[in-house]
DNA sequence: CATCGTTTCTACAACGTTGTAGGCAACGTT
DNA sequence: AACGTTGCCTACAACGTTGTAGAAACGATG
């Protein structure tokens, strides 16, 4: 059924050779030669076999793009533009779902891919700059802070800055109890580590006093952990009047447990999230947030891996930030 | 850096081949050989390339998933149980994004991957039957129906059942004008065409009229298209009671819609959507939904797959049914 | 002791592709 | 006329793996 150069060659009546060379655009052919072999392969409906490609070249025009999980919003969004931004290059995206767990985390890092694709866009949770030092193998761009001063690529954005300007904002609106939502006791997590950062920074240049009753953990990120620590500040007695939530499931969580609580968003409660995602331009009320640029994130990724495919392998790792900007909403009393 | 069988043959003391052999578990090897081979393969971190094996093999281990959107929560939710019915396999998925273009879709199906996949799993937006018919190569599967008697395996759920029930929902609540957001005029959308049938069918069995100016369309299913769709139906002064969104994103733009006109859900309007993703289950109020077993229709769509892989590829393409349940919330006066 | 079957291992070829080296014309230059 | 250059093409080997065929060692059987 497939077929192979060979079938066009003989077709054609040249070399098997000079089939590889029309399909890699040489320049070296006769046009009536190209034509023939050109009309061979339609004839043929001849597609390369792309592992025998990739045995002989050591390139397959794949790369990988490792997430924690799918239906994170945030993570289907980057994987959007990533998927686009790595079109541009003719690449094929292999998306790969870790959970999160270190233990796969690893097994992506450290290849059982490896040999199928030329690189690997990685968000890691659990992994540490540890599991990475060994690696020989596959080049990597990381995304988010998680692995700080690994040997890798790293794509960032300046979360404490971000998370101190969103809580200003809070702050100017004249909120004084601010409540936040998603750290983490755990060395996972470095961006609630950096989000927290930023929202006391903000309570301290304002004058604020760090109260740490109001400060909720949450295990994952998603919205059910959002809903439960919003009702456990709710019932603990905390009366914020305002929350900051490290990111948009979790202050769609919270919005739930306000509106289960009857607390009006933002009359008695403002709310703020990070991330941007599509459900928070639409939810009721919309959601305040940081709005990372995904797709830029995206492209500087794709592009920190193509240098280092067509570059020097063992050059330093760069380290590029890719901007935010404040996207302000319903939540925090916009109209 | 990378070690091939011959460096861990070299180092074992064997040959080439008891290496293979002791990679792929085959029995006839002395148990001290196998020691030894497998001490060389720790030592060197052997790990087999794919390519080279996918070559020599004709398989891979790898399936594609090809979707219109991952950003669209109901397809990157189906994303996640593929790859995890796909890891009991032993299999990686590599995701694919056409943009529910037919162009994109046409290059998916007839395979610029296909040499590198061992089968694909398919959800087509614009796809046609004849565009499936003359593909050789790749094993498929096919989600939905919008290709009805193509030749490949589906998983379909009942749509147009479905669709009645949750609009006998409405009825039985005492909705009399019942809205459906979501048809398509175009050819595309199968699904679209299903479930104004099932909705059609719940109004005549139970003696409504069928009034066309409560039905709009909507050229995407994203919540700007729900939203809009929304608006349109009321500011063309038809003042439904009920609203069937034919999935769950056009329901939460119709329930913002709702909102910004000062409409109460399920007060003054009640709405129902089609999905169960995560967002209805959070969103102000909770969204009454028909949920299909997207686990259920993962498994089915790897199974079919893996069955056409190991067997007759040649046998007549089957067709499965995936269950769904109603899910009835606050938007439909659940508390 | 000869024969046979089983276990254990090896050599070789092949999967489909492309890089390298080289050959043969045709051309322009001395 | 001899030479080098260029354009066009081919033959061969190699990428890393596994299936096939068969050799060598061993024990069991008659």
């Amino acid at each position: 059924m497939r077929h192979r150069l060979k079938d066009v060659a003989e077709r054609a009546g040249v070399s098997v050779k000079t089939v590889s060379n029309v399909v890699n655009g040489y320049v070296h052919v006769r046009p009536d030669t190209r034509a023939r072999v050109e009309e061979a392969i339609a004839e043929l409906n001849y597609r390369p076999n792309l592992s025998a490609r990739h045995l002989r070249k050591g390139r397959t025009g794949v790369i990988a793009l490792a997430v924690p999980e799918l239906d994170i919003p945030y993570f289907a969004e980057l994987a959007r533009y990533v998927v686009n931004a790595a079109a541009a290059y003719g690449w094929t995206v292999l998306i790969d779902q870790t959970g999160g767990r270190r233990e796969q985390e690893r097994v992506v890092a450290s290849g059982i891919t490896d040999h199928l694709i030329d690189g690997l866009i990685f968000s890691p949770l659990a992994l540490t700059a540890e599991d990475l030092a060994g690696l020989d193998g596959t080049p990597m761009v990381l995304l988010g802070e998680r692995v700080e001063h690994g040997p890798a690529d790293r794509v960032v954005i300046d979360n404490v800055t971000a998370a101190r300007e969103i809580t200003a904002h809070l702050i100017r609106l004249g909120h004084r109890r601010i409540a936040a939502i998603g750290s983490q006791r755990t060395d996972e997590g470095a961006s609630a580590r950096l989000r927290l950062a930023g929202y006391t920074d903000a309570l301290r240049a304002a004058g604020l006093d760090y109260d740490e009753t109001l400060v909720a953990p949450a295990a994952a990120w998603h919205r059910a952990d959002g809903a439960a620590a919003m009702q456990g500040l709710l019932t603990s007695g905390v009366r914020p009047d305002a929350v900051f939530c490290f990111n948009d499931t979790l202050a769609l969580g919270a919005l739930r447990a306000l509106h289960e609580a009857g607390l009006r968003v933002p009359e008695d409660v403002a709310v703020v999230g990070f991330d941007d995602i599509e459900d928070g331009r639409f939810s009721i009320p919309t959601l305040s947030t940081v709005a990372p640029d995904k797709e830029k994130i995206a492209q500087l990724a794709v592009e920190l891996l193509a240098n280092r495919l067509d570059g020097d392998r063992t050059a330093p790792a760069r380290e590029v930030s890719a901007p935010y900007r404040l996207e302000i909403r319903e939540s925090t009393g916009a109209r």
